[in-house]
DNA sequence: GACCAGGCACATC
DNA sequence: GATGTGCATGGT
């Protein structure tokens, strides 16, 4: 196993090169993109994000004061806005609260405490808090998510059901427990299931994972 | 117009 | 503890 995941990440990187996630200008952004990133397509994000660049409100602090309302309004391309604002209040509360908006003393938290602290947030699941540790504080974390169950699952590596935990478990075993490494791997993945997969549905002719006769 | 998107919490059984 | 449902926009 250790060898195949191995083996998927070369052809993957090979074939798409680095990714260079995740794509932000501050750690504190890619918190933000993470939690309006929800089942929501990136595009919608970058907009919603864009709008809070544009009102110049991409701080804790700014971010913090602004009214719900106001806060509701700008995000609102990423969809489920009013669900949205509520968990960016929610995890600046935690933030102010417990770390007083730094992202240094965030990142100096051990990462398994950190990991159980952000799970408590509500608002914050597992591939929300993940993605914080991994692409916002460079923790050695892998992100599961929707594509690498499909991808995985359809070529027979995991069983589709497989919950959260199990998945992460499989990566966490068989690679080495790099920040590029899993930063580029989940990228990857991706990638893949964007532009190949989704793309060519109902088959993959061009698979670069050699899966010709159905889609992930 | 249907279907999908880098989930999560909560209700109900 | 498994399963169902609400949340919502914008692209294909």
């Amino acid at each position: 196993m250790k060898r195949k995941l191995e083996d998927i990440f070369k052809r993957l990187y090979s074939v798409f090169g680095a990714q260079h996630w995740w794509p932000a200008d501050s750690s504190f952004e890619v918190i933000v993109g993470a939690i309006l990133t929800q089942n929501t397509n990136w595009l919608n994000v970058q907009k919603a994000i864009n709008n809070l660049k544009k009102e110049e409100v991409l701080s804790p602090q700014k971010l913090y004061k602004l009214k719900f309302s106001k806060l509701a309004k700008l995000i609102k391309p990423a969809g489920y806005y009013n669900i949205k604002a509520k968990r960016l209040n929610e995890f600046l509360k935690f933030f102010f609260r417990d770390y007083q908006a730094s992202i240094k003393k965030l990142a100096l938290v051990k990462t398994d405490k950190l990991r159980k602290e952000l799970l408590l947030v509500n608002g914050i699941g597992p591939e929300t808090a993940d993605s914080i540790l991994l692409y916002a504080l460079n923790k050695p974390v892998f992100v599961i998510d929707a594509y690498t169950k499909r991808i995985f699952s359809r070529h027979g590596f995991l069983k589709e059901e497989i919950n959260y935990a199990a998945a992460q478990n499989l990566f966490s075993r068989h690679l080495k427990k790099e920040v590029k490494l899993f930063n580029e791997y989940h990228a990857l993945l991706v990638r893949l299931a964007k532009d190949f997969c989704l793309k060519t549905k109902p088959r993959c002719p061009a698979c670069p994972l050699g899966n010709k006769k159905f889609y992930c």
